[in-house]
RNA sequence: CGGGGCGUAGCUCAGCCUGGUAGAGCGCUUGCUUUGGGAGCAAGAAGUCGUCAGUUCGAAUCUGGCCGCCCCGACCA
């Protein structure tokens, strides 16, 4: 922790310091530590005594459970059916695939034992030492290609056996030299769905299929814009013919992959011998794809939508959408104002929204009021709802939007509230997407030439995705990303961005911009 | 894994240079006061100073190894 170095501002706020924001430093102060400060605020993880893995608190999980269940429906519709893989795989599987073990030699756990024995020390302690050393050593899945293959290999004999269309939620572990979390740890959870399929064509479809899903769901589910598009060879899955990805913007001006999916051709399945005898009696190998996303989404969800108070969840996967906050000024109207908040809720619950009954909560702890309300603005719930006696005489209900700011409060009668009340997290839900919008589409630019590209990318300017022309080779993108600290993150699809020019590198003609950013 | 910084109470840190076995603020507990609000006063609980070894009569403080964390880089969802 190196930064918060003046002992004032690491206390919280006064009510004095009025312009004083919940999280120091702010995001246009330090970026990198006001996502630490926010992630801990929220109290949504933190880090644990095992290195790169993190603890996932009730807050964070709640969020990535309603985002796994709103995924999951999705996958559903999409005709698919989750199953479960183990966790080691042997290690010769990796070695099917050349490419894909090249991929992920440098990350991969290894379990070499099966047993512990143990052995009393002079001291009196006692240690564990790893025996039974196994005659193959396992390694914990970074990915599950290999023994899903496998799977796949035993289950498919004839064409009719395809398309065989799997999804599993579990976790992996990458063993990361620099974890941050949820953006990067040694372990993290995702859901990866592979799939066969008879014939390339179909292959293809799936897989953007399942890339126009993750779109969908950052966009209507998160209020997060992206872009979509596909990732040039240097940035590939190993051993993918195709690596689609959904890029988001978020508040630094970095690019963060939200999502991928990937035509893997016949590779995997030709080191897997996924195998099948088709209409016409040939024996052929089966066209795979691979999808997924993961708790990664968490971290660009809080890089998206967050400020100087916290985080800010969209209302469509906040574990809680509504918090309300009994005021309990005197002791003698306190029963009275808890039972009017919990009538409340009741009444609030009974409503759905997107599909889901409503997710509200009463906050009815023995603290301070105004230490609960920034409690809850930090954890970034979308609407907190205040009911004290005086409200209960006026039946009216005081309405804080956490897109607004800390202080902005809306009398409302009850009763309207309770009408408006799904229209209103609507429309914090639009305002944030509008809002993540706004941002990435003011910091994304068509630029021309080398002189702009550096400048845009320059040491103190803004920085942004810049939408190039570009007909380079694989090393010229070597080049310029070691030069500029900035990768292609895709060719994005989509007719805005056709449109005949020349590369800014190499005067080639192109007939598509590519999108340049910095990313994490 | 390379460069830099840092590990002292739950959190943020002071003390280390000039060795004599611990402090502050916040948080926590209790009491009183206060109450449309991250409040005030008082009392209290809480740390074998990351870890292992060395130097020393004596180590948070000096030396070395290891582990971990943070930032930058390489790698990556």
């Amino acid at each position: 922790m190196t930064g918060c170095c003046l002992p004032l501002l690491c206390a919280p706020p006064s009510p004095s310091m009025s312009n004083a924001t919940a999280i120091t430093p702010t995001r246009e102060k330090d970026f990198p530590e006001w996502y630490q400060q926010v992630v801990r605020a929220a109290d949504m993880a933190e880090n644990s005594e095992v290195r790169g893995c993190m603890v996932i608190k009730p807050w964070g999980y709640g969020l990535w459970e309603n985002i796994q269940r709103q995924l999951d429906a999705k996958f559903k519709e999409t005709g698919h059916v989750n199953a479960y893989f183990p966790l080691l795989i042997p290690l010769s599987y990796l070695e099917k695939e050349a490419q894909h073990a090249e991929g992920f030699a440098t990350e991969c756990a290894v379990v070499t034992h099966h047993r512990l024995e143990a052995q009393k020390q002079e001291d009196g302690t006692t240690k564990m030492i790893p025996t039974g050393e196994l005659a193959e050593p396992f390694v914990i899945r970074p990915t599950s290609e290999t023994i899903i293959g496998a799977a796949f290999a035993r289950w498919v004999e004839s064409y009719r056996d395809l398309p065989l269309l799997i999804n599993q939620w579990c976790n992996v572990m990458r063993w990361e030299m620099r974890p941050r979390l949820f953006l990067r740890t040694a372990e993290f959870l995702w859901q990866e769905g592979h799939t066969a399929h008879e014939t390339e064509e179909e292959a293809i479809t799936e897989t953007r299929t399942m890339h126009k899903v993750y779109e969908e769901f950052l966009r209507d589910h998160l209020a997060i814009p992206v872009i979509p598009g596909e990732k040039t060879e240097r940035e590939r899955f190993p051993g993918a013919v195709q690596t689609f990805t959904v890029e988001a913007m978020v508040q630094d001006k970095k690019a963060i992959q939200a999502g991928t999916s990937h035509y893997l051709g016949q590779n995997f399945s030709k080191a897997a011998n996924i195998q099948f005898l088709g209409r016409d009696n040939t024996r052929q190998f089966a066209y795979t794809t691979s999808w997924g996303v993961s708790t990664r989404m968490i971290g660009t969800l809080i890089m998206a939508h967050g400020d100087d108070d916290g985080v800010i969840i969209p209302p469509r996967v906040a574990p809680n959408q509504i918090v309300i906050l009994p005021v309990t000024p005197k002791p003698e109207t306190r029963d009275e104002v808890i039972a009017a908040c919990e009538a409340l809720a009741k009444t609030l619950r009974a409503q759905t929204y997107a599909g889901e009954p409503l997710r509200v909560h009463v906050d009815k702890r023995d603290l301070q009021g105004g230490a609960k309300n920034w409690e809850w603005i930090k954890k970034g719930v979308p609407m907190r709802l205040e009911m004290g006696p005086r409200d209960i005489t006026s039946r009216s209900v005081a309405v804080c939007r956490r897109d607004q700011g800390p202080k902005a409060k809306e009398f409302v009668p009850k009763e309207d509230l309770i009408r408006s009340v799904v229209e209103r997290l609507e429309e914090i839900q639009d305002a944030l997407l509008a809002r993540a919008t706004a941002l990435r589409d003011s910091n994304m630019k068509k630029l021309e030439t080398m002189d702009e590209f550096k400048a845009f990318f320059a040491e103190n300017s803004e920085g942004g995705f810049a939408l190039m022309h570009w007909a380079g080779s694989s090393d010229d993108e070597e080049t310029l990303s070691k030069e500029l600290k900035v990768t292609i993150r895709c060719i994005p699809l989509g007719d805005q961005y056709a449109e005949e020019g020349k590369c800014f590198l190499t005067g080639k003609p192109s007939s598509r911009r590519v999108v340049f950013a910095r990313s994490y």
